[in-house]
DNA sequence: TCATTTGATCTACTTTGCTATATCATGTAG
DNA sequence: CTACATGATATAGCAAAGTAGATCAAATGA
């Protein structure tokens, strides 16, 4: 294929694996055969752009026409923006067995507590950075514990669990980051905190 | 169509007329017929990312996937860069004539001078911002004469006299911006001057 | 060792983008 | 009034995207 499609398929690829998700649960997303989808990838199909679109979209990335002027500005942003994709590749793997067994769990049994822990698995998820993978197969065994349990005791504990973790995440990633760029000057995102 | 592709085309008439081409000229720069063209324009047709990356390159656009994240610092750096198309629909016509009566000229005759004057003219129609009609139509003259005359003094006299015009625009788009943002952190393109 | 998951590949079929070409109504210039 | 440029449409045909579904080797997990 062109050069062009050849750039769209390694950042599709590589967004997909950056959030930890198989090119099946990827398909599930985006509304497109996961045969379609390893297709895209390697390049082999000039896609598009309602394909392109739905399979960005589901990647939390936007489709977007930038003016060439702007290019070198823009790149520079998007490139602040995805770093810190260093993430342990083991720390990913667990991750996604977490984010699995909630799931798993939220087919089962439902309830406010139940989307509470969904929630949360979302957030940590999100939060890209160095994570212990012993502090998260803690996590794991607690909430698995909750599928013989049963209890809305055990969720709740979960809950707060993941909650303690999500602030040692945020603290730590605070302290990790480089000594802050001279002045930034463009907003990269609006606030959106609960 | 979709609400995507319906933005999109809605941007790639945009640009296409910012830049005062007609769907016959964009077919030639793209190589896409005219008719397709039109469907695009018309979010009739879910086009293909090579299509869409082909118009969109002959049109100084570059096709990005871009973060969710930074959607809002992107968006507001190219509405910066897409400002001030602002421009009299008259002068945009007569822009126009200019290019093409030029381009006419090369066409039969070519020269050192003649590129010179291309590419001047070139210059003023990416310059973008309110010019007095009279005065390009001056410029047209000018340069009309040349096709009777065919001579090389009078390439030079529209060279010197394009020249001088895009000073004075140069000029007059200067005292016209806002009194400059508080401090341009990013910057919109390379150094590219010749 | 055995079961599951993953990504790649294939088949068969449908849909649709894309091309080439032409026509047409409507402006707009000369 | 005449001629030309513009954008929208139409026809016909080919190529390829897209779908559903199955299979398979390799990696991974239990």
């Amino acid at each position: 294929m062109s050069y062009v499609t050849e750039e769209l398929a390694a950042r599709l690829k590589a967004a997909r694996e950056a959030k930890g998700l198989s090119q099946r649960e990827l398909s599930a997303l985006a509304g497109v055969p996961q045969s379609h989808i390893s297709k895209i990838e390697n390049n082999a199909v000039d896609l598009r752009v309602s394909s392109l679109s739905s399979i960005a979209h589901a990647l939390d990335l936007e489709l977007m026409l930038v003016p060439r002027k702007a290019l070198p500005a823009v790149q520079s942003i998007t490139r602040s923006v995805a770093s810190a994709p260093v993430i342990n590749a083991e720390t990913q793997r667990e991750l996604n067995r977490i984010r699995k067994t909630v799931d798993a769990l939220a087919s089962r049994a439902s309830g406010a507590n139940i989307e509470n822990l969904q929630r949360r698995i979302r957030e940590i998820t999100q939060i890209q950075s160095q994570i212990d993978p012993e502090i998260l197969q803690k996590i794991r065994r607690t909430i698995e514990a909750i599928e013989s349990s049963g209890s809305n005791e055990a969720v709740n504990r979960a809950v707060e669990n993941i909650r303690s973790l999500r602030n040692q995440l945020a603290h730590r990633a605070a302290s990790h980051e480089k000594p802050r760029p001279p002045r930034p000057a463009y907003r990269l995102e609006e606030d959106q905190d609960g």
